[in-house]
DNA sequence: CGGTTTATTGATTGACTAGTCAATAAACCA
DNA sequence: TGGTTTATTGACTAGTCAATCAATAAACCG
């Protein structure tokens, strides 16, 4: 008993089921019918609507990005002066809709898949130059000369807190994450405070 | 025409072929027959001597940390006081032995494969608590109340270093990576040089 | 009401691959 | 010398899975 207007509707369920396979597999080892399965639909209209499994993939990553981003953004709308705008920034990588176990570990696979999917390259490259570039925008304003490698090393030091917790016996922690980060941050910034001339 | 005492000359090679055929291929996605092949021998003899696939993947492995770690207790050997040492550990883990596009890669898809196999995880979990240790000795003379958390916080920046390496079109630069570690290194231990009280 | 589009699936196929096995042969041993 | 161990492989098996296809059926359209 199909009803119209189905597309959307079985495209975010099983975008949503591939996340959730592939944190669950650790691994980007899943079948198409797992997916499927999950999703509630035959593995065949996944074929319909996606194409192949990599197509899924990769809407799933465009996916994880997205609600990132948009978490970003959120948090920089309410953020006043470049210090805010950092915390704001730092503290929404590791907000509670992207630091779940199985998002983190789909992420990662994502890494690995980039490796052998230009497209999924692509992505992760503007991801990475996006987080960068919100990191050093209110960079050039405290720190100018050090800007572009403070960024650098905030944006390492996310991606491998995020690393480390793929491997955690206990749930990630958020708060706690991200207030290491914050802490270099604050000590990088109180160093050198408002001129530059790192090595 | 078979010569005796073949097993760990086939062995180091199998492991060998394995590093660079996961590197190559950046995924863990290698059938046997291609890493023997890389090997000079037949997949039916890597089995002989492995067993399976995944114990091939372990010893792959267990022949990275074990570089790593000579690569430490190398540089250890050469260091004086605390600051040289954790000089030493920084420097050693962008060494050029291990900080390699092949070694990268496959370090990379050992982090997904400890997702799935406990065996994996575990060994990952010793790399991790060596690393923190060698970091946190030294860090208990210079700044005792943080050690703890800046040796975190380095651990978490390498690894972070590492994973941006993947993605990268320039090939790695370990002098370069060591640097931006080094440097924060330097300015947390000027912060607060020798009492703590982190938030 | 027919005809078209959309939704949906069971069944099938074609390709691939981990692991096994029996066979071959050189080297060592008693 | 003849038996045992070690090295080595080609061929095979059994299982998996992405992708395709033909078929079913509801909804919409003129």
């Amino acid at each position: 008993m199909p009803r119209l207007g189905m597309e959307p509707i079985r495209k975010a369920a099983l975008v949503e089921a591939t996340i959730t396979e592939i944190g669950r597999a650790g691994s980007l080892d899943v079948t198409v019918a797992q997916i499927a399965r999950r999703a509630g639909v035959s593995s065949a209209l996944a074929h319909h609507y996606f194409g192949s499994k990599e197509q899924m993939f990769l809407a799933a990553m465009r996916h994880i990005l997205g609600l990132y981003g948009a978490e970003v953004r959120g948090a920089l709308a309410l953020a006043e002066g470049p210090r805010d705008r950092l915390r704001a920034v730092i503290r929404a990588s590791f907000a509670a809709s992207s630091f779940r176990r199985e998002t983190i570990g789909a992420w990662l696979n994502f890494y690995v898949l980039a490796q052998t999917v230009p497209d999924v390259k692509r992505l992760l490259r503007v991801y990475q130059h996006r987080i960068c570039s919100n990191l050093r925008a209110p960079l050039r304003v405290l720190a100018p000369e050090r800007a572009e490698a403070l960024a650098e090393g905030l944006a390492a030091m996310i991606d491998g807190v995020y690393l480390r917790e793929v491997l955690g016996q206990r749930p990630p922690d958020g708060a706690q994450a991200a207030a290491m980060v914050l802490d270099y941050l604050d000590v990088q910034l109180a160093a050198r405070p408002n001129s530059g001339g790192a090595a």
